[in-house]
DNA sequence: GACATCTCGGAAAACCCTTTCCGTGGCGAG
DNA sequence: CTCGCCACGGAAAGGGTTTTCCGAGATGTC
C-alpha cells in the first residue's frame, strides 16, 4: 500500500551477495560460468531483499521489451475476451505482458493508441476486429514491428491476417443436420456486407451440395444480427415453406429468435426441425430450449495462433497472407444429430 | 513491417536541429526557457526524422512508467470490458496505459501476474472481479504501488475498493415497479451466498416497505445465475401466488427466463405483470420480448471512478474503504412504469 | 562603468540494468 | 618450467531519457 521506499536494485543484491553487479546480473539470469556457491549466495540475497529486477531498464538495454500491443479497432466486443485468452497463454509462457488498447471504431483513436505503443517499444501488436473484411492496414507507412491481424483482416496482402475459418464452419453445420436426416434447408443470417456472412453460406452450401440438396436464395434471410430478425425471418420462413426442417443460423442470437418461433409454431426442436447456431456463445447456448448446438470459433485458440505467429515474426521470420483456423462443433440438443463425440 | 532501422533518438534530434540534447528534451517537453525559435527547429527536426520519444527510458528516470495494471482475477467475464472501458477514458487523458492480466480465480496465476506488473513498474493496480463479496487481499504485504478494487473488495478495510451500489439498485427497481402500480411482489435470484444477491434484496425490500408493501420470503427465489432457473423459480412462483404482478430478477439471464415463463402462461407483460432485470446487457435485455427494462450498473462509470481514485493514490492521497457507485435504471417495455424519461 | 538580473542553452549525473571484454589464478600437458 | 586453457568474476560501456546545475552573454539600473 504505502509507496515512498525505493525499489531494491541489482546494486544492493551484488553487495549484499559480497560480489559485482555483473556476477549478480549473471547469476540471477544465469548467464556466464559461475560457481554454484557463488550463485546461490546472490539468489539468496535477492531473496532477502525482495528483489524485483526492474523490466524497464532491462528492456532498454536489451531492446526488447517483451510486451505486445493488443489493438482492438472495432468497439470492445465479447469476442476480445477470448481472443486476449488465447493471447495470454502463448504469450504468458514467454513471460510477454500484453496493453490493452480500445480502438472504438475510431481511426482518431486508434492512431493515438499505436503512437503509445510504439513509443513503449512494445515487440509487436496484436489488431483485433469483429469482423473478418479486409480493413485498411494500420499504418500506411511501414511500421517499426511486426503485426498481426486477428479476426480482422488487413486490406494488405504483406501483412499477415488470422482468421477463423468460416466456410468450414457452414460445412460443419451442414454436416451435423444432414447426419441427422433433415433434407428442407433453410438460412438466417446477418448481412451480406459481412464476408463472414458469405464464407458461412458458402460453406453450407458446399456441403449440402456434395449431398445433392439445394438451398435455394429464397431459403436464405439476410438481415440485422437480432433475435428479433431470427424470429421474423423464420416465421417467414415457416410461412414459405411448412416443411423445412433444418435451420442454420448465423449467429446465436438469431438462433435464439429461431428456436422461439419454432417453438411457438408448434414445431419440436430437434425431433421436427434442428437448429444450429453459430458463436457458441455459453450462456445463450446453454440458455435455450433446447440446448443451442452451434459452431465455434475457438476464438481462444485463433488467440493462441496469432501469438504464436507474432512470435514468429517478432524473431525475424517472414510470413504473410491468410492464416485460417478451424471452428468446431459444440453439440448440443438443437441439431438432433449423432450424440456428442 | 520490416523490423531493423534502430528508432530515432533524441540525440539524433538534437543533432539535426543543432542544439545539445538536454535542449532538445526541454523544448520536446515544453520545459525550461528556451527561445521560441529554438523550440520550433526543434520540434521541426523530431517531426522530420518522426521522433517517438523511447517511453522506456523516460519512464526509469522519472520513476514513473505511466502505465496501471488491469488485474482480473475472476476468470474473464463481460464485466470486464465495461470497466476496461471506464478506465482507459479516465486513464488515456492522462496518456495512461493498461497491461491486462487474467488471473483465472487462480491465485497462483494472480501472483505471477501481480509480480510481473511489479516488475515492470506499474504505477498503480486495478483488481476487477465478478463478486462484490470481500476477498483476500492482492498480497499479504504491503505492495509497493497502489491498489484499487473495482468491482471486487478487499478484505482489508485498508484498501480502497469501488462497488455498485447494488442496494440501490434494487431500490431502483421497485420505485419503478410501484410507480407502474404494482401490488404483489417476488423477486427471482441468484444464489444468497453472492453479497449482491442479499444488497438487491435488501434495497427492494426496504423501498417496498417504505410504500407499505411487504415481500414475503415465499416470494424470493434464490438459485443459480440460470436462465432456466429462472423459468422455473416464475412458474413456482405463479402457481403459489397468481396474482404476482411483478418480478424483479437478480440479473437479465433470470429475467428472460421469467419473461418466457410469463408469456407461456398466458400472462402478458407488462400489462399484466412487470418484469424488471439487472445488469442491463444489451443484446439479451434488446432481444427480450417485450424488451427488458433493467437496472444498469454503469459499470463503465465504475471504471472511471476507479481510474481517477487509482491517479489519487498514485498522487499520494490517502483513501480507503468502500465508495459505492450509483445504478440507474434502463427503462424499456417489461416494466410498464412511466415511459423513459 | 560596475553590478545585479535575466534569458538561453550546455555538461553531466542519474535512472537500473545487460553484456562485452579482460584479468587472474589454478590446472594439466608437454 | 612453460605454455595454453579454463573457470570465475570484475570494470566499464552502453541503452535513451530527464533534470539539476552552471556559465555566458544581454540587458537594466544607478
Amino acid at each position: 500500500m504505502s509507496d515512498g521506499q525505493r525499489a531494491v536494485t541489482i546494486t544492493e543484491v551484488a553487495a549484499r551477495a559480497g560480489v559485482s553487479i555483473s556476477t549478480a546480473s549473471k547469476a540471477l539470469n544465469r548467464r556466464g560460468q559461475l560457481r554454484n556457491e557463488t550463485r546461490e549466495r546472490v539468489f539468496a540475497a535477492a531473496d532477502e531483499l525482495g528483489y524485483q529486477p526492474n523490466a524497464l531498464a532491462r528492456s532498454l538495454v536489451q531492446r526488447r521489451s517483451y510486451t505486445v500491443g493488443l489493438l482492438s479497432t472495432e468497439s470492445a466486443d465479447r469476442f476480445n475476451i477470448p481472443l486476449h485468452l488465447g493471447l495470454e497463454n502463448a504469450l504468458g509462457a514467454g513471460r510477454v505482458s500484453v496493453f490493452l488498447c480500445d480502438g472504438r471504431a475510431d481511426p482518431e483513436r486508434e492512431r493515438f493508441y499505436l503512437e503509445s505503443l510504439l513509443s513503449r517499444r512494445v515487440d509487436g501488436i496484436v489488431v483485433t476486429g469483429v469482423r473478418t473484411d479486409a480493413r485498411p492496414p494500420l499504418a500506411d507507412v511501414p511500421l517499426p514491428v511486426p503485426v498481426v491481424y486477428a479476426y480482422s483482416r488487413s486490406a494488405d496482402p504483406g501483412d499477415l491476417s488470422v482468421l477463423p475459418d468460416d466456410e468450414q464452419g457452414g460445412r460443419l453445420a451442414a454436416e451435423h443436420l444432414l447426419a441427422a436426416g433433415r433434407r428442407t434447408f433453410a438460412h438466417v443470417t446477418g448481412p451480406t456486407e459481412y464476408a463472414a456472412v458469405r464464407d458461412r453460406l458458402t460453406g453450407f452450401r458446399a456441403a449440402l451440395a456434395e449431398a445433392g440438396v439445394a438451398l435455394p436464395d429464397a431459403r436464405v434471410r439476410c438481415g440485422p444480427w437480432r433475435e428479433e430478425f431470427g424470429r421474423a425471418a423464420t416465421a417467414e420462413l415457416l410461412a414459405a415453406r411448412p416443411e423445412v426442417d433444418a435451420v442454420f443460423c448465423g449467429n446465436d442470437l438469431l438462433a435464439r429468435g429461431a428456436l422461439d418461433t419454432l417453438r411457438e409454431s408448434g414445431r419440436r426442436v430437434p425431433e421436427d426441425v434442428g437448429v444450429v447456431g453459430f458463436d457458441n456463445w455459453g450462456v445463450l447456448a446453454e440458455g435455450a430450449r433446447p440446448p443451442l448446438t452451434s459452431v465455434d470459433m475457438d476464438l481462444q485458440g485463433l488467440g493462441e495462433l496469432a501469438a504464436r505467429r507474432l512470435l514468429s515474426l517478432i524473431e525475424g521470420n517472414r510470413e504473410s497472407g491468410l492464416v485460417h483456423h478451424p471452428c468446431r462443433l459444440e453439440v448440443r440438443a438443437s441439431g438432433g444429430g449423432p450424440a456428442v463425440r
